[in-house]
DNA sequence: TTAATAAATGCATTTTACATACATCTTAAA
DNA sequence: TTTAAGATGTATGTAAAATGCATTTATTAA
């Protein structure tokens, strides 16, 4: 019970953007600040570019910026749509249920709620949230009127 | 973000056993069942038993025994006990923590209220729970006033 | 007291998802 | 028109999980 090291990065994609809204990001850059495969990288920015999270420019002086308000932009929804698979129980999935238990089995219910619980969670974060310079275990997600930190190094 | 089939079949040889609870359950019987590798179960089995939750008899005549009241398991602790990497974004394994947004990162604590609020879901539930015969959406323990099913096939 | 049955244990192999690498193409700006 | 950036597809590597196999130990019934 992990998450993939794509979610992972994702977020930190994501929160160096909104970290330098001011310029674009490279993806090399990335790569370079955090010690991960250019490659990986690629495919997460491509990801989030479908999404209408990012934007991207290819070229010389291109780069990655951030589409929306970090403050818009929910944690729980893009774990939602990097981690593809949550799968728990089998009885999850129908097409192979080989559970021999089914009127017994309320082990669906128990995990689905679970489930929903963790990512209720995280909805209550933003990436605004997670970006907002330290102000220690203050994660709930207020009306963004702290303004982010701008040039910061 | 998946339990490892591993938990799946944990779970599945604690029900078999809570609703035979006037027997020995033996491995084959619940490789048959489940159609899962006796192997796999015989080692689930085994640390069911170093845990305490189950009696094992070898021998002919042998199997298992639940050794506690399907009431007093949770769910949650069994989960907690399977599942062992719960690592879930990098700066959880201080010891390679490689961000460097770390003043900045807040994400541990939100992942970390994430998973508590998972477990904690899970921790409502008991194994009497989950295999009391099917009282649609009734996951929440109560006192274990309804008998379980006996002799129940 | 031996044969049969069942779990315990250790090691080997297979499978699979994830991660990474490589190669080529496309786009945009200097 | 060259250089710098992302886009895309394929191939390879890797580690955890799952499964399989072989042997040992314990128990009981014949």
């Amino acid at each position: 019970m992990r998450l993939t090291d794509y979610t992972d990065y994702t977020l930190r994609v994501l929160m160096f953007c909104a970290l330098h809204p001011e310029r674009s990001v490279t993806i090399a850059e990335l790569a370079e600040s955090h010690k991960v495969s250019k490659n990986h990288l690629m495919k997460i920015v491509n990801d989030l570019a479908r999404q209408g999270l990012l934007q991207t420019t290819r070229g010389r002086g291109g780069g990655l910026r951030l589409l929306k308000n970090p403050a818009d932009i929910c944690i729980g929804d893009v774990v939602r749509h990097t981690e593809t698979d949550f799968r728990l129980v089998e009885c999850f999935d129908i097409s192979q249920n080989a559970c021999t238990l089914t009127a017994h089995c309320q082990l669906k219910k128990v995990f689905k709620d679970a489930l929903s619980s963790y990512l209720a969670e995280l909805d209550k974060v933003t990436l605004a949230d997670v970006t907002r310079p330290n102000a220690a275990s203050q994660t709930v997600s207020l009306p963004a009127v702290i303004p982010l930190a701008r040039k910061a190094r």
